[in-house]
DNA sequence: CCCCAGTCCTGCGGGC
DNA sequence: TGCCCGCAGGACTGGG
């Protein structure tokens, strides 16, 4: 499940693309329900081919590719996307094929075993309004002191959910919300108007401090193996995960809570209720 | 505006 | 052995 550290990831091994022209694109024979390129299959090879890639640049989960006329090519994984140099898992789930010329050949590939992910071609004006600040909120690495609380103190929600939301942060998804809370030693049920100033400067510490260490090991590649770099290698920050996908092992923190699985807004948060107390709810 | 439930998609694992 | 069903959670939509 690609967020923020797995497609930076992925973005940082697609450097050598950089400078390449696309000489052409293609769709692989698939018997899968094809996955959405847009605007059109053929706008979308009409503007790309004979462009250079001038620059690589990723919004929230998304990685994109700044072409040399100003177009981008945007490349969103949702679940089980994958942006590859690198030779693919299998023929059978490979969506979209870019051929490159350079230095050296290349070709990018786009691999999605789900098939909900896209890979669109956006004109900077359409780019420009697609991606606005009401759409995507300031990157989770590049957060400013007290951006998060600004944005989301005065909602109701579950602070797991709300850091869920891309409008309010960008990039945060399932896996590190809920390491991010245990980090910070807050209960994921906490509403974000009941957490205090000092919890926010904790969440707000966090939050860089876990992205950069699992930008450090690569991302994570869960048990189904799905995620891999530009290159098709693992991560490995899935060997430091302190409560996800732990359920019922002991707390590698506190080694005496044991790590609880609930169901918030129909996703799966982990977290350890010796770590993460449920506070007293209520003024003070 | 705010927030939740439903939708898309495929592969896997549990139950019978 | 084979089938069915639920689950995984990105982003988006519709509705209360």
């Amino acid at each position: 499940m690609p967020e923020l550290p797995e497609v930076e990831t992925m973005k940082r091994g697609l450097a050598p693309i950089v400078g390449c022209r696309i000489v052409a694109v293609r769709r692989p024979r698939c018997r899968l329900k094809p996955i959405a390129i847009g605007p059109t299959w053929r706008t979308f090879q009409r503007r790309s081919v004979n462009r250079r890639i001038a620059e690589l640049d990723r919004v929230g989960k998304r990685v994109v590719v700044r072409l040399d006329d100003g177009g981008l090519v945007v490349f969103e994984p949702r679940m089980t996307g994958l942006v590859l140099i690198g030779p693919p898992p299998n023929l059978e789930h490979l969506r979209l094929v870019i051929e490159l010329a350079g230095r050296t050949t290349l070709r990018v590939a786009y691999w999605d075993r789900r098939g909900l992910g896209s890979v669109w071609h956006y004109a900077p004006i359409e780019f420009a309004l697609r991606f606005d600040e009401s759409a995507v909120g300031p990157d989770a690495l590049a957060l400013a002191p007290g951006g998060l609380r600004s944005r989301l103190e005065s909602s109701r929600r579950a602070i797991k959910v709300a850091l869920l939301d891309q409008r309010a942060v960008a990039g945060i998804g399932n896996l590190y919300a809920s390491e991010m809370l245990h980090r910070a030693h807050l209960d994921p049920r906490t509403r974000c108007c009941n957490l205090r100033g000092f919890e926010w400067d904790r969440l707000e510490a966090v939050v860089g401090e876990v992205l950069t260490e699992a930008i450090r090991y690569e991302g994570s590649t869960l048990g189904d193996g799905t995620y891999r770099n530009a290159l098709s290698e693992n991560g490995s920050y899935q060997n430091h995960h302190r409560v996800y996908a732990r359920e019922g092992e002991p707390c590698t923190t506190c080694t005496q809570g044991v790590v609880q699985r609930i169901v918030q807004a129909q996703r799966a948060t982990f977290f350890c209720p010796r770590c993460q107390p449920r506070r007293r709810q209520g003024p003070l």
